[in-house]
DNA sequence: CAAGCTTATGAGAACGTTCGCACTTTGTCG
DNA sequence: CGACAAAGTGCGAACGTTCTCATAAGCTTG
């Protein structure tokens, strides 16, 4: 077993006898080569245990056939779905993958880029936590590095985005609960950053917003889709049935959920705009022993894998996530390929999955 | 904004009016530099909008930065929490982490571990789907590499590991439901493999087995658990209870669990031996509808984020997750930090964590 | 049969860093 | 004041590949 000495081209063409460059040639197999030729220098490597080394490939070549990944939080079921997605596309096409979180922070954001340019990584899959476009990733794009954004986007950036059609998703769900009768549908969503305006502004407004020219986190477009909803119907959205969670935890959560369903004139249907928001919704239910859908109905964005079997089964909205991930993927190996047309904008469709969680409100 | 043209140490230096060797001191902070010298560098690299080359660094030092981690399935919360763990640690101390799933197969674990040799990463975090040592595990660590395993370890493999006490809390679970006063519990677990005779011939001599000379994977060990706290009871092990489930998939868990619960004499507690058997087995059993704890008692290894606030809330065997990873991760640092001690075999502590989903049997 | 391909090989220069060495200059100590 | 260490700098050689070029042999082909 041929231990640490690192053995290099060089040592196999000595072996073989043949130059440097031939052997080059038959273990990257570029360029012409002999059969008789590629045979020895092959039984050489075989022999002496070669291993090709891509950082010396990579810095000639400038290609590192590495992707970096830059998620909010791997120790999530969404992100986790999603990374798993790029790794299959990436595998199959002999890519890397290099992962870092973000945690929702800029700052890690932009070590985490830096970090992956440094690594020279051919190209960046980024759920940016600033979706307004932040500067550094706009120098990165203009920097000609190949980048696709996942789950949120900017427009204006000029980079391939993923994501899914929260707007008329959420309308969905929202109208599905109008449907069965309720009037008083609390939506519990991380709704922090807001800066054009107070939330009674945003929602006097969201009427008016296209979908398509504006950026805005998930989050916002759902709350968008739930004010749609309530316009179909005529029924007046009352911010106070806004659960405003002021960080993206389940705890922050329940604790929005818990005050929700403890107020005097409490809602009869509560809708979770994604899957932390729901383990959290979820907690604060059981907490307060109410019942499924006699005394409550619900709905969850994001169907995680234990929606299906509680009892009752709880109705979601059911997202393409490792779809997300590997047309991701698919995109930026494109654009690493030299596919350079304008950037596209894909959203996927998300569908309304009915299960039991869902009933009239009770009078 | 300086776009494509790649800045190098060599423009830089230039622009300084340095040598390059100077500039590249200041700029990778090693060997002498004089303040004003420093300044004129750092002025000229911010001027130009200079990024290190890591490739190039990493050629010439031979060191990286980045640790390779080949998992199972980072689509599995177990996983996506350990390397959650790893990734925690890595940014902490600088280092990138390249992620490869395995599947559980033998083949892509040599392809992913042969990518991540190729991109020469200082060190490896495997979980090996072959429990025995396989041959390539065994050629790369003798080769230098250091290499920390986690979740299954070969004790004869010389590197380090991090793995729980799974047959101890196993047995800690199955003695509360015995206490329960439970005397047909059946355990669904994945026990495909297994090397040294049948079923029947493993429950038998399970007792007799040490913990720590065995190398078998985590079901095993919760299998010998199971055992173990039939024989303390003096409570003989039914194999027709030991739901083998052929695959790793929660549907196949669901299969098994579903023929357990429908055989004429029904067992009256449950133990899913993971996180992916739980799943299973929850659907199982509101498939068939039957109610916890009063038909059925149940406890699930590993500590899901949902079974707090299912009704009822499960009783669980918690797992230090995130330990693992980061453990796994410190342990590998320090390797690459030069430490050449006699490898760690880390056994984590997991608890029971005491629910409402077991109660007597009903007679 | 000379001109022009295609195939095959080697020499040597990249790629962008770090590192060993030689060379100053400055400071310190006996 | 001479010696000797320490601080600061530049030159040029690594690191392990790929890639351009030059060379040459074996073809076809008009």
């Amino acid at each position: 077993m041929p231990a640490s000495p690192r053995i290099t081209i060089t040592q196999v063409a000595a072996e073989a006898g043949v130059s440097t460059a031939t052997a080059g040639r038959v273990l990257g197999n570029y360029g012409y080569t002999s059969d008789d030729v590629a045979a020895k220098v092959q039984a050489a490597a075989r022999k002496l245990g070669y291993k090709p080394n891509s950082l010396a490939r990579s810095l000639v070549t400038g290609k590192s056939h590495t992707i970096g990944v830059v998620a909010a939080d791997i120790d999530n079921a969404f992100y986790a779905r999603v990374l798993r997605g790029i790794g299959d596309v990436a595998r199959a096409r002999g890519f890397g993958v290099i992962l870092t979180n973000s945690d929702e922070d800029l700052e890690r954001e932009k070590d985490a880029v830096q970090l992956l340019l440094e690594k020279r990584v051919d190209g960046l899959i980024v759920a940016p936590c600033d979706v307004r476009g932040s500067a550094h990733l706009r120098s990165l794009i203009a920097g000609g590095c190949p980048t696709v954004q996942i789950d949120r986007a900017s427009y204006d950036l000029a980079a391939d985005s993923v994501t899914v059609d929260n707007r008329g998703s959420a309308r969905e769900a929202v109208t599905h609960l109008l449907k069965a009768g309720h009037r008083r549908i609390a939506i519990i969503a991380e709704l922090e950053e807001l800066h054009n305006g107070s939330l009674e502004e945003f929602v006097r407004q969201a009427a008016h917003f296209s979908t398509n020219g504006e950026t805005l986190y998930p989050s916002w477009q759902r709350l968008q889709g739930y004010v749609d909803a309530h316009r179909d119907f005529g029924v007046p959205v009352d911010p106070g049935l806004i659960g405003r969670v002021g960080s993206y935890s389940s705890d922050a959560a329940c604790q929005a959920a818990t005050v929700l369903l403890q107020s005097p004139d409490r809602p009869t249907a509560l809708f979770a705009a994604d899957g932390t928001m729901s383990i959290g919704m979820m907690q604060a239910i059981a907490d307060l022993d109410l019942q499924i859908p006699e005394q409550l109905s619900i709905i969850c964005f994001d169907d995680l894998d234990w929606m299906k079997f509680t009892r009752p089964a709880i109705t979601t909205i059911h997202q393409p996530v490792h779809r997300i991930g590997s047309m991701a993927a698919e995109l930026l190996l494109a654009r690493i390929a030299g596919d350079t047309s304008v950037p596209k904008h894909n959203v996927l469709e998300a569908r309304l999955q009915v299960r039991d969680s869902v009933a009239p409100p009770r009078s």
